[in-house]
DNA sequence: TATGATTGATTATACATTCAATAAACTTAA
DNA sequence: TTAAGTTTATTGAATGTATAATCAATCATA
């Protein structure tokens, strides 16, 4: 039934074990009824054990966020082909595979990007991956600009929009059918041609 | 410190008065740290004065969201003027104030948007109230399509579009600053100059 | 033998929910 | 208009359970 996730098949010692187990119970039981036991269950081995990695239940929550922005940005792609294909790429991602572990994974984003509202250290996180994401995203822009194959206003605010839209995906697919995923995707597209592609 | 929520001004009897004191005891704690104690505190009456209008915790929460989901709907406008004032305003409301009541609204919105992933009840309310916001924008771009006022490919991929926008500002609100988000407005209204006007 | 891994039992607390008891408001009949 | 009666509002205390965190004890290993 569940999925593998990608980052979590070749777990690298205890402290990626008890990620992966955290990960899970997440997904399974959402942020407000996670608890040390369900992810000792995951984990496989006693919840005594989580203790002796992390100070308390905050701390290992916290960790996790971290890790998984880590993958997030390791997930933008690398300036390596035209910007034409960049932003092909990135537009892909947006959307994603429709896959199981990959919508898991989004949700389990957004559920920690909702505590962020109360808690700085998750706060200070998500300020600094989406920050990133937006300075990557811009510079691809401004390089298709220069080489004449982009026209935009303002590439920061083009990559802007492509941020929020990422984010609005996210959030979108906790409740939202695949056949309304498919028209966001469609008009974004059109957008892409019709508002950055220099004709 | 606290701004008032406009909808909350004239509670209506008891019951209303306690799903004010919910959403404020939302705001303030997180869904995760939630509690009925929190509540009774933020009610001014006792807690057990709940359980005399609730059966339990999650039918308050249900309620809540109901509640505040028809409050979103409701401040869909009314399709009074001209497909071109209306997407004006459409757009206003996306970007919203930067009023404090405003993003307060907004993130209690997305954390209980999070819990749907978890929960059936929250699932169909979210479905239903994104469903009845998206019909809505396509009605008003098919009358200005009809119009000749605006071209599009398809007015449900535009109504889907501006949705995720919406629904990316709401959580992105949660994190980024204002500027940021003045860069996704100046970005979108491009967008709809240039693929959703007619010339 | 020393160091770290692992466990099960334990503790203190916070929490959702119940309940019996009191107060207030409302109804009705003389 | 009052008195009695009835429902509704309100409370504080009580209960049982779930939970985070601790710890002393065992096990593995180098």
């Amino acid at each position: 039934m569940t999925n593998e996730i990608s980052f979590f098949q070749n777990p690298d010692g205890t402290r990626e074990e008890i990620l992966e187990a955290t990960f899970y119970a997440l997904r399974q039981h959402g942020y407000a009824d996670l608890t040390i036991s369900k992810i000792g269950d995951e984990f496989g081995k006693s919840q005594s054990l989580i203790y002796h990695h992390y100070d308390n239940k905050d701390e290992l929550l916290v960790d996790l966020l971290d890790y998984m922005l880590e993958q997030v940005e390791n997930q933008v792609p690398l300036p390596n082909q035209s910007p034409e294909e960049y932003i092909e790429i990135i537009v892909d991602e947006i959307f994603g595979t429709s896959s199981n572990s990959d919508v898991e994974f989004s949700q389990a984003v957004i559920e920690l990007r909702a505590q962020a509202a109360h808690d700085d250290d998750y706060n200070r996180l998500f300020r600094r991956s989406d920050d990133f994401i937006r300075k990557q995203i811009a510079r691809v822009i401004r390089a298709g600009v220069d080489a004449g194959a982009f026209d935009v206003e303002d590439p920061s605010q083009t990559a802007a929009l492509f941020h929020t839209v990422l984010v609005g995906i996210q959030a979108e697919r906790i409740t939202s059918d695949e056949e309304t995923i498919d028209d966001v995707r469609a008009e974004f597209r059109r957008y892409v041609e019709n508002c950055l592609l220099s004709e």
